[in-house]
Order: structure tokens, then sequence, then C-alpha cells
DNA sequence: TATGAATGAGCCTTCATTCAT
DNA sequence: AATGAATGAAGGCTCATTCAT
């Protein structure tokens, strides 16, 4: 007889695990709306939760961004993996970072909050960059393993450089897809030694 | 006689000037150390001045804003000025960009601003970067017409992606400086017509 | 087991309702004192709570100063309702006419409020007259059908007349009641068809 | 040669009862506008003056507001010296109080100006009263005396009582024009000795 | 004497967070 | 475990009044 079909609590945790999914929904659609400053009690209201059981859930704000994201991230660490080995490393590179720019951009106010110094937003950048990281540091050592883009840059601040450029504004998301072409075009210089 | 020397009006202009002039420096390390929404007490504070100075000096936050970023863009636009047909147009243009990070990365926050619904902010943005983009324009035709960068960059995307790159989080401004520098080699690569 | 005895929901609804009923009872009082725009921070210290809780129960001014005076208000009603029928109407009218006027002489600023344009007392002058006039359209219709007082009086106007004149001064209640006194004889004076 | 003429002072004082004059017609019309709580700046500066003036013209602002008055107040006493000895004092008492009425009517906040606790309108109103009340004491003794009216009336809580009901609202002038009726009406009912 | 710049107390309102039930 | 009432710090803004020039 396992947790789930345990009468005793199959009852409580269900009802644990509804209003955690609640919440991380209403927080993915107040957060869009309002940016992740969204008012606790908006995102407890529309979870039909008390903002009590929102802060016995997520603790801090940055858990409740860190629940939100963490669906794209484990895609973003899987595409990855799927890319591992490609004949054309530049591409896959290339192909990979897209990707994680248009997650980002998708996430209205994330990009800004990776860089606030509100202690609400505590470790969100490095624990969201830390998770991401090795996945691009793996495509970043295969394309300079093939000579095709410089080895001096730093997947961490790679990630955190495109983060920044996704910052939505009144430009929309194809500024910021043109701007990490560049940056990627910069990739491709390779250094001299001179 | 004129208003300056005139002892009718000068002493007043002058304590009113010098509080203006104090508001305005104390505004630019305030948003430097806790970004464009940081208190009116603490500005005024710095500056030595009540807040009923600031509010009268500077209506609406956005007014102290672009006082205090004017200030930075007379100077950019000076510079770039200067460094109208100089010998070498990619240098002139790199050190321009480098002058322009310096410049954005002191502001904390600036970049969230430029992008907020905030009315407080309004317009800021085009205004602030539609000053500077002519300066810009003319180094990236010049590097452009030496065949040293590509031409298919546009001067104002180009400054509102630095800008966004000089949000400065904990990683400090080498980061900032480290990524502009991506964004230029990035410049120098021209596509082929394949 | 109704929710007033129910354990689960006595215990929070008894808090908050006393809560809410000391925020009336502080706010009669400090509107009595200080006119009805006394700071929120009084009314909320005398009644023992934080302001956080008077803008959660009232969200706007003219909420609270509706709630201070419906339970005024629903006492007057309800003693037009005892006097219907009485043997005397003059006396009858006269009685009530002083409970109103003492009611509304505790709540300085109320007869100014009544005419404010401020967006925060919309509507409040109608809601309340309104609430009182069938009361007095009773008891002035009984009186002038004994012929003891003239029949041309509206009990609206003669309401908002007295709020007027219950605004206390320094003059204090006794003043307001001579005054309205004078009123009410004036009511006894028959207009002649002549 | 008097102060008109001296060209030492005759320029001054005629700049400063310009001043003078401009901040009466400014607060006349801001007062009508705004109330009489409407702010110095505003009245200044309609005036064409700094505030400093003002405060040196009239240091309270209950001095500002007789200031405004007096030309009014100075009519009222002339209309009843003019009434003094008419055939019917009926008539005549009547006659002088709608014109009271139409007075204090016309200036909007007057009337709760009169009443506020406010120590800026510290004394305005034993001052205004006090100096139309000879002029009632006079027509109301008149009237006593051809027993057309009771005698036990204080001249000063008459006036206070009629300033009351000229706090306008929604209601207009009619409205306050009607119930100073019915409490003319009141004081021709004269109390049996029962 | 006139000016208007400066001051700063004071009030409003919001919301993150705690905790009794 | 869930609820949501309560708290109170924080910051915005206004304006009466003073005072240096």
């Amino acid at each position: 007889m396992n947790a789930r079909t345990d009468p005793r609590t199959a009852g409580i945790r269900a009802d644990a695990r509804r209003n955690s999914d609640a919440l991380v929904q209403s927080a993915k659609v107040e957060f869009a709306r309002l940016g992740v400053d969204a008012p606790a009690k908006v995102i407890a209201d529309r979870a039909g939760v008390g903002v009590g059981t929102l802060y016995r859930r997520f603790p801090k704000r940055s858990d409740l961004v860190m629940a939100v994201l963490q669906h794209d991230v484990d895609e973003c660490v899987a595409e990855a993996e799927a890319l591992r080995g490609a004949a054309d490393p530049t591409e896959a590179l290339a192909h990979w970072l897209g990707r994680y720019t248009d997650f980002v951009a998708t996430k209205r106010g994330l990009g800004s909050a990776l860089h606030t110094g509100d202690p609400a937003f505590d470790g969100l950048g490095p624990r969201l960059i830390g998770q991401l990281e090795p996945s691009l540091t793996k495509l970043l050592t295969a394309a300079a393993a093939a000579h095709a883009i410089r080895s001096d840059v730093d997947a961490n601040e790679l990630l955190r450089a495109i983060a920044h450029l996704c910052v939505p504004g009144p430009e929309g998301a194809a500024f910021s897809r043109r701007m990490v072409g560049l940056l990627l075009d910069g990739l491709s210089v390779i250094p001299t030694a001179d």
C-alpha cells in the first residue's frame, strides 16, 4: 500500500498537491500579467487559497519563481542532452541558445528579477543559471573543440547576458533574438595571439 | 549687469542652482546604489535638502531621471563629436561604446525603468536613446564605410541592447564590458552573400 | 451547529467583528472630535488596531462614515416606528427631531462632508438622508393631518437643514437644539390663503 | 503734502496697496473656486505676488477671509442702518435677513469655516458675527417692541444658525432661503406664559 | 519691502509576512 | 494543514510657514 492509496494520507496529499499546483499555475499567469513582483494576495486569490498557504509552500518569492520556471528549465536541459554529439556543434549551440532566449523572453520581469538586489529573489539567478550552465558548457566545449568558436567565454556569463537581453520591452522578442544573434556572431571571432 | 551678476537675483538663483545640482548628484549616486526607484527621502537627505525641494524641482520621477542622465548624455554626444574623422573608425567606435557602457552601467535599474509601464517613466527610453542615436549612427557609418563592420545593425537597437547588458548585478561592470565586447566582435562579422 | 457556534469559525469571526466594531466606535469618537477627515492613524490607534485593518474593513473613507452613521440611522428609523400612532403627533415629531438632532450633532464635519466634491464621500448625503426620509415623512404627515403643522415642508429638506444646524462649533449642542426648536416653531405657522 | 503726493512714499504705498488689493481679489476668486482652504500658493500666484507677501499682509488665514468679506459686511451694516425706523419692522427684519442669507450663501466654504476648530480660522466667526450683531439686534428689538416676534432670541445665535444653513451644497441657495424662512416663521411664534 | 526657495511635519495607502484559530 | 485577519514599516506627496537674499 503506497501513499497514493493509503486512505489516511491520500486525501491530504492530494489536497496539498492540488494547492501547490494551483499556486504555480496562478503565479505563472500573474507573473505574466504583473511581473514577478505580483502581490502575494493576488496570486493566492487566483489560486483559490489563503496567503498563508502560499507562504507555507513557497516561503521565499524565489521559490515560487523557480517552481514556475522548473518545467521550462527541465525542458532546456533535456534538449541540450538531445543535441549532444550533433554533427554540427555550432548549429547545435545556436539552436539551443535560441531555445533559451525564447524561454527567458516569455517570462515578463524574470530578466530583471535575476539582477535585483531584493532579498526575496536571493539566489534565484544562481539557482536558475546553475541548472542550465552544465548544458551550455558542454555545447560550448564541443564547438570550441571544432575550432568553430573562441574558447574563452564562460557559459555562466553568456546565460546571464542573454537573460539581460531578454528583459522584455516595447521592442519585442524579435529584438532579443537579433541581439542574441550578434552575441553569437561575436563568439565565432577567435582572438589572435598577437 | 546681467542676471548672473545682478546682486538682486544672483544670490537666490545661485542657491537654487546649488540645490538643484546637489539633487542631481545625489540622485546619480542613489540611482546607482538603489535603482531609479530610490526613495525620495534618501535622495533628498544625501543632497542635504528637504523632500519638498526635490518635488519642487522635479515633480515627476522621470524629470529627475532625465536630469541625471542629461549630463552624461551630453558628454556622450560631445565625445562622439570629438571622435569624428578619427584615423581608425573601428577603434573610435569601440572607444565610444565603452564610454556609453560605463555611463549606463552606473544607473542601476535604468534598463528596467525604460521598459516599465509606470507612467512616472513615460517616454524616458525614447527621449534618451533618441538623443544618442545620431552619434552612434555616425560612428557606425564610418566604420562600415571602412568595411570594418557589417552595415545592417541599427544604432537604436544597439544602444538599447547595451543598456540591457549594463543593468549591473552582483557581477559588476567587468561583466558588462566583456559582454559588450562580444557584441562588438559580432559587429565585425560581415555576413556573406552566399 | 451554526457558524456562530462552530469552533472552527466562531473565533476568527468574533475577532474580526470585534475589530470592526472597535473601529466604528473609534471613528464615531474621532469624527466628533476632529471631523470626518480624522487621520486614519488616529482612528486605528484608538481602536487598538493597525491602519491596515482599517483599510481592510473600510477601503474608502465613505465606507467608514456610512458604518458609523448606519448604526444611528437604524436607531432613528426604529424610534420613528415606535412613535407611529402616538397620541400627540406634534410631540412625537418634536421628540424624533430632537433625537435626530442629537445624532447629527455628534458628527463634527459630517454636514460639510455631505457637500464636498471629494470622491471619498460620493453619494454619502443622498444615501443617508434617503434612509431617514420615509420616517420623517410619516411623522410630518401625521402632524399635518392633525392640523398641527403646515403641510408644505419637505422631509428631505428638513433633514438636511437640521444636519446643517448641527455641525457643532464651540457653541455646543444646546445651540443646535434651540435653533432646531425655532425651526419646529416655524413648522407650526400655517400659511393663510390670503 | 500728504502721503499720497510725497514722492518718497507714494510709490511704495501704492505698490503695497496694489498687492493687498490683488490678494483680496484673488482670494475672493479662489475661495469661490476651492473654498476658504485654498492653498496659499494658488492665491499668491493668481495675485501675481510671492507667498511671502501674502503672509506679510495677512498673517492668519482668517485675516484674509475677513478682508474678503469686509466689503459685504459693511454693506450689510449700512443696509440695516437704512432700515432703522421702518414702518413695518417685521418686513424690515425679513428683508435684512434675506440679504444676509444671500451674502453668506455666496461664499463657498465660509459657513463651514466659521465652525471649524482650525486655529487658522480662529476668531473668524466671532469677528464676523460680532460686526453684524448690533445691526440685527436693533432690528430684532424693533420687531419685538411691536409684538411681532418673540423677544427671547439672541441675534448672535440667529446669525450663526443662518450661516450654518447657508453652507452651500447641491441643494442650492433656494433651499437656504426656504429654511431661513422657516426659521423666521419660528420667530413669530410667541411663547405663552402657561 | 517683496520674493519664492526651502523645510518638514503629516497623512494616505499598499503589501509582505506572521500567527491565532 | 489551511485560512485570512492583523500588523506596521515604507514611501509618496502636499502645503503651511519661515527666512535668506
